[in-house]
DNA sequence: TTCGCAATGTGGACATCGTACACATCTACG
DNA sequence: CGTAGATGTGTACGATGTCCACATTGCGAA
């Protein structure tokens, strides 16, 4: 447990991972500074060489939560892919299946790592950070883009009409957004995971129609 | 400011509504229970006569929020019909203001009193909680179910398949919630109030073509 | 009416947290 | 080398939630 040099080594990653755990055990509210010092072997004050305040660090966490929704989402979006490759090249059925991924990878990562999620959205940075690169996935997109280029495809094979394309990733960001947080520390918290997906389909397919 | 009797004599509300200042001021985790007291001109322990800890005043704090937050609908669907009423009585297009009213009520309050508003889902109740009549407004009805009067009204005037009935409150609601948080401190936060309206009419006419 | 008990408010104490300030230790560069 | 800047330590303070023992009071039974 003691460390046997003074220096640490890479204190700030040791203190990011921590407070990863930590948000992940118990959202945001649960990564508290000294507990993440404690689990990098180190006095409290040591993470202030690292990290303004707290709420830097919070923050940074943040990032990485973000991060890691990217790259649930690209999972999702390959495996849907995947199920349907050999069959047909229908590019509009593609499209389809590209911007659905986004929406159940998106509600996925919320019921699996609640958490992350949460703290995904704490300090939650106005809309210049949903574009920061240190919030992508393996493909360098962020989870705002991602939905950009899913609708961008709808547009494209004719599944959604282009003067509703402006603004569109709000309404749909919107939605899933609502039922994640409805179902991670709303009222419907503690639904089953299987209804959970029900509510999920159904709510995409409403987006569909109204987009 | 000093009390002169050893009673306070209503100190259970009194703590409440200092709750609720500090809930409209900085949100739930501003619920702090030394400062209610404080506020209350008492000592930090006889808050303890009243809650069983701090988690108990905040959730006091959430019905109440809730409760506002219904009356703001209620006195949204008031004006939408008022405005209109004198012309002629469409049951259907009546139907249709009573509804949107509901979603721009709950935005509204979300934008005017962000506060309460993420106080009203902290401790989110389950599903029992939404139909507490604690947290109705003057009509008796709680949010949720002004809404679901709002979409049965919608589907016995033709304006929504009965089948796709049951369960829509969870879409329409997932959906405003959602544009809710992300405008009061998600990416879109810090919108100019006339952008947030106009996002809120195009995610209501989505959502009314999605239903 | 009186007396005693339950309800309500007080006082003091403790652990935990974030963070400021002064000091110790090391590493890299002139 | 040796010194300056970077990194980790120690001590301390104020704030918070909550526990325990005690003080004060009002209300109903005797």
């Amino acid at each position: 447990m003691k460390r046997e040099t003074y220096r640490h080594g890479n204190l700030r990653q040791a203190l990011l991972e921590a407070g990863i755990e930590l948000a992940r055990e118990g959202g945001p509210d649960a990564v508290v500074l000294r507990e993440a010092t404690r689990r990098a072997g180190v006095v409290p004050n040591a993470a202030y060489r690292h990290f303004a305040d707290r709420n830097a660090l919070v923050h940074a966490v943040s990032l990485a939560a973000m991060a890691e929704l990217a790259r649930t989402m690209e999972a999702e979006q390959a495996d849907r892919l995947a199920r349907r490759a050999a069959g047909d090249a229908n590019a509009a059925e593609e499209a389809r299946a590209r911007f659905r991924a986004v929406g159940t990878g998106y509600l996925r990562f919320a019921r699996t790592e609640p958490g992350l999620f949460r703290a995904a959205f704490f300090v939650p940075g106005d809309m210049v950070e949903a574009e920061l690169p240190v919030s992508a996935g393996e493909g360098g997109l962020t989870p705002f883009q991602l939905l950009g280029a899913a609708l961008d495809e709808l547009v494209a094979c004719g599944l959604m009409p282009a003067g509703r394309r402006p603004g569109a990733e709000f309404l749909a960001w919107s939605s899933v957004h609502g039922l994640a947080v409805l179902l991670i520390d709303g009222p419907l918290r503690g639904l089953a995971p299987e209804q959970a997906e029900d509510a999920t389909e159904l709510l995409i397919d409403m987006i569909e129609r109204g987009l």
